[in-house]
DNA sequence: CGCGCGATTGAGTAATTTCAAATCTAGTGG
DNA sequence: CCACTAGATTTGAAATTACTCAATCGCGCG
C-alpha cells in the first residue's frame, strides 16, 4: 500500500498518471494532522493552501455579526477544503475551517497547484472537472434552499450523507441547513409521525 | 471591429491568443438569436451547448411541483449560461433557460469545448478559472442566504447589479431571492423609512 | 374607455425565531 | 456503582416573519 494511495486513487478517477508523474506531483503535497476542534484556517488568515482530506471531517464556517455560525461546507474523506475566496483571490479569509474530528490532510499551495497545472495539462483538466462538479454540488444545495422547506432539506441531507448524522451534533447540522437548532429538534419529532 | 469581439475580449481577460488561434477557436461557436420570452432550454431537453451571452438577459429557472418558479441564475452580457447539470453529466435538463430580453448568444457544444481544451492548454486553464469564479459567486450567494434576511439580500442584490432593477420585473427578482412577490413588495415600503 | 398585467395592500394563517427553562447523556472522580 | 458536571438536546411560550389568497390599484395600450 502506497503512501498517498487515496490521493492517487482520487486523481485516477479522472486522469491517468505514470508512477513517476504521480511521485513528482505528490511530492508537492505535505501532510498535516490536526486534532478535533483545532482550526485549520482562521478568519483574517492569508490562505496559501488547499487541503485534500485523507481522514476526518471538517467544516467551513462563517460567523456573523451576532456570533451565529453558518456552515458553508463540510469536507470528509477525499474531498477538498479551504477558504476558496481567500485561496483564489489572495484576500484575507472570511471563513474559518475547523476540524470536527481528528484529521489527516494533504496540503497543496496555490503556487504549486498552478505550477503543476502548467506542467501537466492533465492536472489542469483534473481541476477543471473538480471545479465543475463542485459547482454542480453547490447549485444543487442552492436549489434545495429555494425549493424545499426545512424538513425536506433535512431529510435530503441525511439521505445523501447518512454518516453525517453519526459524526456531527444536531446543532451543526442546523447551522448547515440554515435553521435554529430548536427548529431542527422539533422536526425530529414530526418525522416519526 | 471584429465579429466576435466581445468573446475575444472575454478570453483575453485570462489568456493570450494569436489572431489565428482565436479565429480557429471562435469558428466552433455559432450565433443564436432569440426573442424575449422564448426558451433556450426546456425541461427534459438534452443539453448539448453552453452559451456565451453577447447581448440580452436570461434566467435559468426550476419549476417546482406546485408550479412555482425559482431562479437559479441570471445571465447578462459576457456571462455563460446553460443547464450545467445536464450539460456536464449528459442527463435531461431539469432547468429551463428563458430569455428575459431579445438575446444574441454564442453556442459552444460540449464536444467542441472538450476538444478545444485538449488542443489548447490555455483554454483548459481559462475554463478552470471560469469554473472557479463561478463557484465563488455561487458560494457568495449561498452565504447571503444563510446569513442575511430578505431585506438585506434584496439590497445587496440591487447594489451589486443595479441594472437588474430596470431590466426585470419584481416578481422575477422575488423568484431569485426566494421570497414571494408580496413580501418583496412590502419590503420596498420599509426601505424608505 | 376599458382591458390586462404587474404591483400593492389587507387579513388570516403557518412556520420559524428567540429566550428561558427543563431534560438527557457521556465522561470523571470518589 | 453513584454522584456530579458540562454539553447537547428538547420543550414551552411569546414574538416575528413570511406565506397564501383575495381584492385593489396604477398604468400603458389598443
Amino acid at each position: 500500500m502506497e503512501k498517498n494511495a487515496n490521493l492517487k486513487t482520487h486523481l485516477e478517477e479522472l486522469i491517468q498518471l505514470s508512477e513517476t508523474e504521480f511521485k513528482y506531483i505528490s511530492s508537492h503535497f505535505h501532510l498535516k494532522t490536526l486534532k478535533k476542534n483545532q482550526s485549520l484556517i482562521q478568519v483574517d488568515d492569508s490562505v496559501e493552501h488547499t487541503y485534500f482530506v485523507k481522514k476526518g471531517l471538517l467544516k467551513a464556517v462563517y460567523t456573523d455579526e451576532n456570533g451565529k455560525e453558518h456552515i458553508l461546507q463540510f469536507a470528509m474523506e477525499n474531498w477538498w477544503i479551504t477558504d476558496y475566496q481567500s485561496y483564489f483571490t489572495k484576500t484575507k479569509a472570511i471563513l474559518a475551517v475547523i476540524c470536527l474530528e481528528n484529521v489527516e490532510l494533504l496540503a497543496l499551495s496555490y503556487n504549486d497547484r498552478e505550477k503543476l497545472c502548467r506542467e501537466f495539462h492533465s492536472l489542469d483538466f483534473f481541476f477543471r472537472k473538480k471545479a465543475n462538479s463542485g459547482y454542480l454540488a453547490l447549485q444543487k444545495r442552492m436549489l434545495m434552499f429555494l425549493v424545499y422547506d426545512t424538513k425536506s432539506r433535512y431529510e435530503l441531507l441525511l439521505s445523501q450523507y447518512p454518516s453525517l448524522y453519526q459524526r456531527v451534533s444536531k446543532s451543526i447540522i442546523a447551522a448547515y441547513l440554515g435553521v435554529s437548532r430548536e427548529t431542527l429538534s422539533r422536526l425530529d419529532k414530526k418525522k416519526v409521525l
